[in-house]
RNA sequence: GCCGCGGUAGUAUAGCCUGGCCUAGUAUGCGGGCCUGUCAAGCCCGUGACCCGGGUUCAAAUCCCGGCCGCGGCGCCA
């Protein structure tokens, strides 16, 4: 193994290793070249070390080979670790250098500088624009959400699934699906693990999770859509109500403020950033009925009886919640059937609303769940009211013949809850790789 | 899919409205030189661009049309 620590690990070691031979591996961030005497700023994930290299101190080929390098070069330096006057504290006094890789072409883009590009310019040359720290730290911090995502369902006594990606029929009414040719049949990708997990209860798993990825084939053009991404999805049985999973959702969510504010694995993230999440005591639930009387009283904003929040209504409501509720979350309940797949249930006093719900987190939809329809006959009332053919659906419906508890889950969009828990202005930051209908590369 | 705005060196920008003074300015990178404590190092020299196609005009980076691409809003959705 050519590295050993970090930097961050040589800066939290310093007393120790202070006066003791160091290997500092990782990318030249700057050079500072006086001629005799050159500096050089190695980074690496955790952070930026400073290397000097002195004529007549130095070894005469390390001061040589650091004299032709260029920015963004691989290198090892080794020397000893030594107080510095700079405002990095400590130095290494090289003695000697390896250099790995050395750039072949002028740089297209400064990972220095690289939020000063264009979002395009900078996710044509990802791979040059992620060596930018800050930028670094989105894919750092999603990784820790899907870990805090794990860890709270595990501890809840879920299981993690793992459903095919490859599916006979779009699952959802609704987002258009990705056609793919599988061995002659048509396929398409999936766009929500819907049916398998719920498939997954029924199958007596009781309470599942998975984090894997959707497909969406909806020509959009914002800053918070992706044709692909990751959803973090739920379903659990037994439950007596919507609340219940709202509960479930509540937690995980808790769980995330409570690591943003604590956990030192994200504190320079979250410091970085500035980024910030106020999850009160209760996260105020409205139903969307008083939804439209907020909206309307409050802002003037007419929404027809029965539709969907809009996304200029989504941001008045979190507006509304948090300076009323000093609340980054809020759940819209009981929405419109109008506007909500088959397998909702139905309020039984009121079908012309359901047990479904959203969660607004700083103005945008990052959660979407319900408690599903498990009684066959009413799945089979529901699928005819939308005007769907049960045939088609058939594979799904046989699910539900042998033994199904009452369930509910949620969906959970990872890069938009990574986007506003970071405060990013566009959803393709929050993806090392982002598609979307114009980019299929990198 | 609809609507609006935009496209100048590797990158980010000035110039466009009011066509000629543009041999296209600046910063940074890149190449070369000077410099023994830099802190976004500095100084000197050099390199490098008007998205593509058509039109208007004596003259087009600049005005008009089409295409492609980019950015954003909406619909739909996580």
């Amino acid at each position: 193994m050519l590295k050993d620590l970090f930097i961050a690990d040589i800066y939290a070691r310093k007393h120790e290793l202070l006066g003791k031979r160091v290997r500092v591996c990782g990318w030249v961030h700057n050079i500072r070249d006086l001629g005799r005497l050159k500096f050089i700023l190695v980074r690496d994930r955790t952070g930026v070390l400073q290397v000097v290299v002195k004529k007549g101190e130095s070894p005469e080929d390390v001061v040589e080979k650091a004299g032709d390098l260029r920015l963004e070069a691989v290198v090892c330096f080794e020397g000893v670790l030594v107080e510095s006057r700079s405002k990095f504290g400590v130095e290494v006094k090289a003695d000697k250098l390896i250099v790995l890789s050395q750039p072949v072409e002028p740089l297209p883009l400064e990972p220095d500088t690289s939020l000063e590009a264009g979002l395009a310019t900078r996710l044509n040359y990802r791979w040059l624009d992620a060596r930018n720290p800050r930028v670094n730290m989105v894919f750092q911090f999603e990784a820790w959400v899907a870990r805090v995502f794990r860890d709270y369902y595990t501890e809840n006594g879920f299981v993690e699934i793992f459903t095919p990606k490859i599916v006979a029929a779009g699952t959802e009414s609704g987002a258009e699906v990705f056609p793919v040719i599988y061995f002659g049949r048509e396929a398409y990708l999936a766009q929500s693990p819907q049916f398998y997990k719920q498939m997954a209860v029924i199958a007596g798993l009781e309470r599942v999770y998975e984090i894997g990825p959707v497909f969406r084939a909806e020509p959009h053009h914002t800053t918070r859509h992706l044709t692909e991404y990751h959803s973090m999805d739920i379903e659990f049985g037994f439950i007596e109500g919507p609340e219940d999973v709202m509960a479930m959702v509540e937690g995980f969510f808790r769980r995330l403020a409570d690591g943003m504010a604590r956990d030192p694995r994200v504190k320079p993230i979250v410091e970085e950033f500035q980024a910030s999440l106020r999850v009160p005591r209760e996260v105020p639930r409205v139903t969307m009925r008083e939804a439209y009387k907020i909206l309307e009283e409050e802002y003037g904003k007419k929404i027809p009886y029965g539709e969907d929040l809009d996304p200029e209504g989504e941001r008045l409501l979190g507006k509304y919640f948090s300076e009323k509720y000093d609340s980054d979350l809020v759940f819209v309940t009981e929405y419109p059937w109008a506007s909500r797949p088959f397998y909702t249930m139905r309020k039984p006093d009121e079908p012309e609303w359901t047990y479904g719900f959203d969660l607004l987190m700083k103005g945008l939809e990052v959660v979407t769940g319900s408690q599903r329809e498990h009684r066959y006959e009413k799945l089979l009332e529901n699928l005819r009211d939308k005007g769907l053919n049960p045939e088609s659906f058939q594979f799904y419906l046989d699910f539900f013949k042998h033994g199904a508890p009452p369930h509910g889950g949620a969906g959970m969009g990872l890069e938009r809850i990574v986007m506003q828990s970071l405060g990013l202005e566009n959803i393709r930051e929050a993806r090392l790789l982002p598609r979307d209908p114009e980019r299929l590369l990198p």
